[in-house]
DNA sequence: GACATGACGGCAG
DNA sequence: CCTGCCGCCATGT
């Protein structure tokens, strides 16, 4: 037995940590947690993250900026919604500016 | 075990 | 920036 905690749970670490009016990718958490390459699995552990955690997953966008994981919530609309309540402007499933709300666990939760 | 899919990312053109 | 291809690892069939 090991007392590491599942990748996943270490997902919903991070992403509870993401400042507001803050947003993160899916590489940028993977590379934070040794996983580099395999931004799939941040994903495939936030898709769950949704509904069997608490964590933000509406933080976490693509590389692009890209709101590619709004189907997995309740509403296609409530990714968009929670992101814009929290002051990050998003068009066309995209979140606007995305340099500058970007923000990197490696290097400013260090 | 093989094959296909998935909230991705990097690299080449 | 866009498109195409490969790598990544867990899950479902």
């Amino acid at each position: 037995m090991k007392n590491e905690i599942s990748f996943f749970e270490q997902v919903y670490e991070v992403t509870k940590l993401i400042p507001k009016h803050r947003v993160t990718s899916y590489g940028a958490i993977a590379a934070y947690l040794g996983a580099k390459g395999s931004a799939r699995m941040v994903g495939w552990a936030l898709s769950s993250a949704v509904t069997h955690s608490d964590a933000p997953a509406h933080r976490v966008v693509n590389h692009k900026g890209l709101l590619t994981g709004q189907h997995h919530f309740a509403t296609p609309d409530t990714m968009q919604q929670l992101l814009e309540a929290e002051g990050i402007p998003i068009s066309d499933h995209q979140v606007q500016d995305f340099d500058k709300f970007f923000w990197d666990p490696a290097k400013e939760l260090l």
